[in-house]
DNA sequence: TGTTAGCACTCAACTTTATGGAGTGCTAAC
DNA sequence: GTTAGCACTCCATAAAGTTGAGTGCTAACA
């Protein structure tokens, strides 16, 4: 059995009608939606044809049909209309916040979020083989030090270390010539029991202070600390019938408040030319690597705020979600991001 | 009508078996449970006049009755069993953790909510007027200048300043005394257009630098950014039926992912002696000063991380919550904070 | 050969009607 | 003051009936 164009004209109808309804769609219904002036009768042998090839199913005899996930991947891959949205407000929110790339993400996703109405999530970048750029060690109060460690990207790290007996300011300055002279442009690898060896010889009394900061070094660089994800509009999930049933919301909500599972879909890059061409990716149902997922869509899109260091968007909704918005909305926060990210950085 | 002893006993009885299966609770039910060895006729009496005096209530004709605030209040204020918590786990996690004071409180939250299974909040402590203790600005780029400041109470707070042109060694450290001689010791209040126009001037072709960290500092100080809230277990809620149906759980989740409410219920101090004594506060139904709460009872204590500086921490769960272990629970906790704050700063 | 009207059939969703049981209030007796 | 007994209420659940949207199939038509 081919499909035809007509074959693709009804599924089309199909799904966008479910789309808005969320009901399944009959026959009569789509014989009078379309533009084909054919009867409900024939729509039938087409659904039916329609239904074996995989696209549309039954709930239960005697309903109408909805799409499978093979049916949606069908229309978001062929037949889904470009609709570029505008989000107005985006610009302006976003570019009071750009100086603090934490709350920047916040305010996306909470901006995707309202604008949506679907639960947002975004992952703030990594930064590969990241290294050690600057360290500063200053004297706030007797006894207590300040270590200020700037890592690639800028990102600060500070730490409070109490001294058990004080520091004398040549002492402090010659810490922080050695720390510099031995840490700058260094990574984690890098940094192996040698080199501390040595640093705490020249540190003398005061090795532990070292001991303190590589510590402070350590977290700062380590993946763990850094696969922060922002989320936001969980709770719109409970606005749709399909997933907020008792168990079906109380997993999925768990989810985004633990965000640990999170992290996955964040990573997982089926296509990395896509990612490179900062296409936006659509996942349906069990197509998302977690199994929480299993009723919702997911599109995703890759955002890079400097050369080479990316993070990601995510939307998550129903299935039957607006797929054109959502994908129109990511185009456009694509676009104001990179601008946003080229002028501040 | 007098509340005698014999009626307390029985309201006793009631709550506690309320609160065990959360269903309306029978005369029979109290006959058998209690050892007041009397018919289920009497307790019939007795219970009409409890439910007279407004401490229970029949849910509908030919129920049993289930307590209502006002019965709560009298439960908690008078007939509670201390039942102190262990919660041993709790040092360990926590004294890894006590450095980074965020990553405490979201770590006390998580704690709080796994050990009741109720949702918990803990509020970032508000220093009151907190001054400038040390300033510092340093070159980790040419254009790109690292400003350090540290607070009162050991908040630090950085910020990348992109310079339109480079700085010399000379003039960093100009800036650097600059900064300090005039700023350190001051609050928000102390630092006005004079004190900031005399510093530009000295800072010369570089006063912009001295504008961009006055921003900094403004933000680091100002309330806003301080009334940070930490959630944990939101989720939990769904677990209680008389609070998760559709539109209860919703109004609640949205509360507690916004936070932006939340703020409400930890600066509310009904007794301001309470606080000072670090006494435990409970809460029940509209008790609390947030409408979406009413259902709900909220059990709150207030820590003291320093002299005179204070955070709260609470509970909110279902009204028929276990009062005795999170009352116990939030002590324990208590006691192990000061500890952990007395050695640590 | 593709299209359509017509009709019997199915099934979820909703409404109505029974049935059972937990619990009460009242009364009369101890 | 306490208690047994009984009529009564009302929720919960199940069972039975009703409706309507939608299908599949057949036979007729262009």
């Amino acid at each position: 059995m081919e499909l035809d164009d007509r074959k693709l004209k009804i599924l089309q109808a199909v799904v966008r009608n479910y789309l808005e309804t969320g009901e399944p769609v009959g026959s009569r219904t789509i014989s009078k939606y379309t533009d084909l002036n054919l009867s409900s009768a024939t729509i039938r042998n087409e659904m039916s044809d329609l239904e074996e090839l995989g696209f549309i199913i039954q709930p239960h005899t005697s309903a109408g049909r909805i799409p499978t996930d093979k049916g949606y991947r069908l229309y978001v891959d062929n037949m889904m209309a470009e609709r570029i949205q505008e989000i107005d407000e985006i610009k302006d929110k976003l570019d009071q916040k750009a100086d603090r790339i934490e709350l920047l993400l916040q305010q996306v996703a909470k901006l995707l979020a309202v604008n949506t109405n679907y639960t947002s999530m975004v992952s703030k970048p990594k930064y590969k083989h990241k290294k050690v750029k600057f360290v500063q060690l200053s004297e706030v109060e007797e006894n207590q030090l300040l270590a200020v460690i700037v890592i690639e990207g800028n990102i600060v790290k500070n730490k409070i270390i109490h001294l058990s007996l004080p520091l004398t300011k040549e002492m402090t300055l010659k810490l922080n010539i050695v720390l510099n002279t031995f840490l700058q442009g260094l990574d984690l690898t890098e940094i192996n029991m040698a080199l501390i060896q040595k640093m705490k010889e020249q540190a003398g009394e005061y090795s532990d202070v070292i001991g303190n900061i590589l510590d402070v070094i350590a977290e700062a660089i380590s993946e763990e600390d850094n696969l922060e994800i922002y989320t936001s509009g969980a709770t719109n999930i409970l606005k749709y019938p399909e997933l907020s049933d008792a168990n079906k919301a109380s997993e999925l909500l768990y989810t985004f408040e633990e965000k640990e599972e999170l992290t996955k879909l964040i990573n997982d890059t089926r296509d990395n030319e896509d990612v490179e061409n900062h296409a936006i990716q659509v996942y349906i149902g069990d197509e998302a690597p977690l199994q929480v997922m299993k009723d919702c869509s997911m599109v995703t899109a890759t955002y890079e705020i400097e050369e080479g260091v990316y993070g990601k968007i995510g939307i998550v909704g129903p299935k039957r979600m607006d797929y054109e918005k959502v994908v129109g909305t990511l185009k456009t926060l694509m676009v104001q991001l990179d601008e946003i990210f080229k002028k501040k950085i």
